[in-house]
DNA sequence: CATGAAAGTGTAGACCC
DNA sequence: GGGTCTACACTTTCATG
């Protein structure tokens, strides 16, 4: 799909504010209601904009520290470990890389003391290497 | 600030679609418009949700492949790695961490060629890391 | 937290370039 | 094909109980 500037200014402004109004929307991109909300379902329906949804604020939850932790599971463990990432809610990212680990996961926590319990039961059956996470200096920027 | 299951409901059914009138919001938890809408106020106000925003699928913007590159500074280049991160735009995810790397990255792909030319300015300045994302069974999940 | 009226918003159809 | 205008239906909001 071919996306003129319109587009991406209306991508923009939607990543702002996903609720903005189609009246206000219109108005900023320079375009009429009606052509406005057309390309807005048009990016929806070809896949640009996956979704509309809301940031969470995951210390506002109360889980102000998150960890980096790779996860290398010992041979035949493969399934077994990535069941038990998904049974553990704190993991609230996962990805399935190449190279010498083979998750790489984001994990959220209470306090650092949440850290050793959750960790615990992988011990058996994979090596994992946590860093705890001391800023954020980027999170979904759209490549230009 | 507390929640109730009413609220998380809300918030459940906003992740789904931000756009969702609130009328049809108070029907699926079962309040009437005004008093749903003032619980969705509340919680943005909160900072529970930080912001309505859209996700946008990065295959469907011409970026088919992401990495996980660790970046590990020499001595006395932190700064200027950091700098170099922030001014490519295929980072888009950066988290400065604890341990043996300094920075964990997410970085998008048009193609598997694109790899060596954005980390080869690395190499004067630091020790990078590369794992090919093979998939990603866990994105941006709620702890329960 | 619910109700009802007023103001605002989204969308379909007809039309134009 | 893409844009605009108008009009009606729906949605949000405010005052009130």
């Amino acid at each position: 799909m071919k996306m003129d500037e319109k587009d991406r200014l209306i991508v923009r402004l939607l990543r702002e504010d996903a609720r903005m109004p189609v009246s206000e929307l219109s108005k900023r991109v320079g375009l009429s209601g009606p052509s406005t909300g057309d390309r807005m379902r048009r990016l929806e329906a070809n896949g640009i904009i996956s979704r509309f949804t809301v940031d969470l604020d995951l210390e506002a939850l109360g889980y102000p520290l998150q960890a980096i932790v790779r996860i290398k599971p010992r041979p035949g463990n493969m399934h077994v470990v990535e069941d038990m990432i998904m049974n553990e809610p704190g993991f609230v990212d996962c990805d399935k890389v190449t190279g010498d680990d083979c998750f790489v996961t984001r994990l959220v926590l209470r306090s650092i003391a949440d850290l050793d319990p959750v960790l615990l039961p992988f011990h058996d059956r994979a090596e994992t290497n946590t860093a705890i996470i001391k800023s954020s200096p980027l999170r979904g920027r759209i490549p230009v």
